[in-house]
DNA sequence: AGCACGCCGACT
DNA sequence: GTCGGCGTGCTC
């Protein structure tokens, strides 16, 4: 029996699945695509499931256009891992497949890795050179066919030009044509090609425990910087590629430098893909294709990477599994994190989470067990750990931020002949200007926040907006001239820092200052060739780059972090904190990391400098804990915003009400708001949002499962924009 | 989300 | 007289 109907998932925002005829002669599979009307426009989707009913009108029914895939575009385990993405995330299947595939697949590309071939027609072998003596570039073109046939990409290596293949093509002597390369086996040359350098007792501990089990298993590789983390990642690789199997390396957005992929490609005769913003979509392809077809040994991705498909997949790593890029932050707002231990467990093989600051929720999950936890403490050669401090700034004069003992110490520094490192998380010169006549502050129209003065243009500019405006010469509510800059930027300490060091040189990396591409490496470059010697730089700065020279690092404001609206920002102080102590100094240098607070006495402060990270885990977690904050507690965030703050607000009460109307919703669960946003009012929409919580994965997702439906219906949905946040990053 | 239909204001 | 504003409804 043959189907004659086929339920398929369309990328649009509607939790449905539609049916189409399957006309006869085609056989569309599920997991593949097809081409469908849809309304008055064309749609590529995905075949769900094939059957002979539908609940739609039979009548009504329309014919698939074109069946794109023979076969599914996924195994099983990566389907299902996809299925439920969809559904604990609340994000419509259609559109979460869609968001798993490369946009070329999406625009309905045929799904193998057909590349063009050139070759010389009847007419170009007869051809004489001679005959082409003013057409050098031609002849170069005939030349190179005449031993035999090229791919495109092999004739543009040839600095051969697109435009002299079509003259040719045109005169009829060339011809190109589409097939799918002869493919290699990487897994008969499996080769290690550098030598390997011993390993200590922890790592050989931990690469064991690893190896014992290729089956399901998750491990926490907490390891201090410098420890060898990459190198028990290789160690790991190594039998897994030496069994024929594929590997999957997760790094964050940040961290795919060419060190890294270089650290592997070295070590492995293996094809080694990326997959990173900067592809573009045919790129992007090609490595997902190689994924698939197991042309890859190695994917080295970030955040989207966790999606590709693989023959034949073997381990995870997740280097950084603190990093906050793998949570993605707007549409299919998954954690790669947390869908790629759930894809290990789906594909049954191991997956290894590196960090020397492992989340509060993995470090959780390691202490209860449900993965194990690795650990390594020592450091390579004869590195030390920094000597860290903090500087009670109570009371002390504030110079751009900088209170005097630390500029003292950056003296020592410099003169030593080392580099000094600044943190900052302010952009501009000013975070404000006030009036120092009336108080009043420059705010932004359009959102509810003070414009960051920015010296170098002369200009107000809201961060929040695209808004920016000239300064203005006088306060707009009591007409006084005396404006003044509240608080400080990176652009101000930079601008303060030649005063105080005129003897040295300054460098400022933030994202004004590296707005340009390639600008970044140009400066990173110069920094390490020793062309600056003061290093002045927001978050930017503080990840994956390594600079020897750099012996003092300071955190010039830690203050708003420790009382911060969202409760993970002292978590990600502290991991901030760990990391550029990790990157102070290095063996014939000990280096030395400050930061300056109003509240040195602040316990997890405290606990942070003298303890070190874990304790400082221990005691944010007992807070979690009583504060019944994740990872003790789940939390879905609804956002939603308008032009009109009342809609808004109302939208998110009867929201509330649908959810309290549950009867899933008990004295476990929690709603808390509608609440204006942080940042109420940004570019002239008031935005408000409001907190479920709930004792476990399961109730919160049944409860949104029930809910989300009901919302949708509301007639205030349509007048908002709304969106949900299952298990939110950020609460902003 | 798209895209069309549909009913009210300022303009070639 | 029309062009076009965005409310409402539908898409197998």
């Amino acid at each position: 029996m043959t189907a004659t109907i086929a339920r398929v998932a369309l990328p649009v925002p509607l939790d449905k699945t539609f049916d189409y005829l399957i006309p006869s002669g085609t056989q569309p599979v599920i997991g593949g695509r097809v081409q469908v009307p849809f309304g008055r426009q064309q749609l590529t989707g995905i075949v769900i499931a094939l059957t002979d009913t539908s609940d739609f009108p039979l009548n009504q029914l329309k014919p698939i256009k074109a069946v794109l895939d023979s076969e599914p575009l996924w195994q099983p385990p990566l389907f299902q891992l996809l299925e439920w993405t969809s559904r604990y995330y609340q994000y419509p299947l259609g559109d979460t497949l869609a968001n798993a595939l490369p946009s070329a697949l999406r625009k309905g590309r045929p799904a193998n890795a057909e590349i063009r071939f050139w070759k010389l027609t009847e007419k170009g072998k007869e051809q004489p050179l001679s005959a082409l003596k003013r057409a050098p570039k031609q002849a170069r073109i005939l030349t190179l066919l005449r031993n035999g046939e090229l791919s495109h990409e092999a004739l543009l290596e040839e600095e051969v030009s697109s435009t002299t293949l079509k003259t040719l093509t045109e005169k009829g002597w060339v011809d190109s044509y589409h097939a799918v390369p002869q493919s290699q086996c990487w897994q008969d040359e499996f080769a290690i090609t550098e030598d390997k350098p011993r390993l200590n007792e922890e790592q050989a501990l931990a690469i064991a425990s690893v190896n014992a089990n290729p089956s399901y298993g998750c491990y926490l590789l907490q390891g201090v910087t410098g420890s060898g983390k990459t190198e028990v990642y290789l160690n790991l690789l190594e039998p897994v590629l030496a069994a024929g199997k594929q590997a999957l390396v997760l790094v964050p957005e940040i961290g795919l430098t060419p060190q890294t992929i270089n650290r592997f490609q070295r070590r492995f005769n293996v094809p080694l893909y990326t997959i990173h913003s900067s592809l573009n979509d045919t790129e992007r392809l090609s490595a997902w294709l190689a994924g698939r077809d197991n042309q890859a040994g190695i994917i080295i991705g970030t955040r989207s990477a966790l999606f590709t498909p693989f023959a034949n997949l073997g381990i995870i790593i997740v280097d950084e599994e603190h990093d906050a890029s793998y949570k993605q932050q707007d549409s299919l707002r998954y954690h790669a994190r947390d869908m790629a231990v759930l894809r290990a467990n789906k594909e049954n093989i191991p997956i290894v989470l590196g960090s020397a600051t492992p989340a509060l929720e993995t470090l959780h999950n390691a202490r209860t067990g449900k993965y194990h936890h690795l650990h390594l403490t020592r450091r390579a050669g004869n590195a030390q750990a920094a000597r860290h401090g903090v500087l009670d700034v109570k009371g002390l004069y504030l110079d751009a931020g900088l209170s005097a003992p630390l500029i003292a110490r950056m003296r020592q520094h410099l003169t030593a002949g080392n580099q000094v490192m600044l943190f900052l998380n302010r952009r501009g010169f000013a975070p404000a200007l006030m009036c120092h006549e009336c108080g009043w502050l420059a705010e932004c129209k359009r959102c509810d926040a003070y414009y960051t003065y920015h010296q170098q243009s002369g200009e107000l500019r809201c961060h929040h907006c695209q808004t920016q405006r000239p300064v203005m010469p006088q306060c707009q509510q009591c007409g006084s001239t005396q404006l003044q800059t509240v608080g400080v930027g990176t652009e101000q300490l930079e601008h303060q820092l030649a005063e105080l060091f005129p003897e040295f040189k300054t460098v400022r990396i933030d994202r004004d200052s590296t707005r340009r591409k390639g600008s970044l490496d140009t400066y990173l470059e110069a920094i390490r060739n020793k062309e600056y010697q003061i290093l002045i730089g927001t978050q930017m700065l503080a990840k994956g780059h390594h600079f020897p020279d750099v012996t003092l690092v300071a955190l010039v404001d830690v203050d708003s972090a420790l009382f911060s609206n969202d409760f993970r920002a002292p978590e990600r102080l502290a991991q901030l904190f760990i990391q550029v102590a990790g990157r102070a100094g290095r063996a014939s240098k000990p280096g030395e990391v400050l930061l300056q607070t109003h509240h040195p006495e602040h316990s997890l402060l405290q606990a942070l400098l003298y303890q070190g990270y874990d304790h400082f885990a221990g005691q944010a977690l007992t807070e979690r804990r009583q504060a019944m904050l994740p990872p003790y507690t789940f939390l879905a965030l609804f956002r939603a915003e308008a032009q009109q703050s009342d809609v808004t607000e109302q939208f998110l009460l009867q929201v509330r009400g649908i959810l309290e109307a549950s009867p899933l919703f008990n004295s476990q669960t929690m709603v808390m708001g509608p609440n204006p946003a942080p940042l109420s009012r940004r570019a002239g929409r008031y935005r408000w949002q409001l907190l479920l919580q709930a004792p476990d994965r399961k109730t919160l997702l049944q409860l949104l499962t029930v809910a989300r439906p009901a919302i949708q219906l509301l007639p205030l949905a349509r007048k908002v924009r709304w969106s949900l946040d299952v298990e939110p990053q950020d609460l902003g």
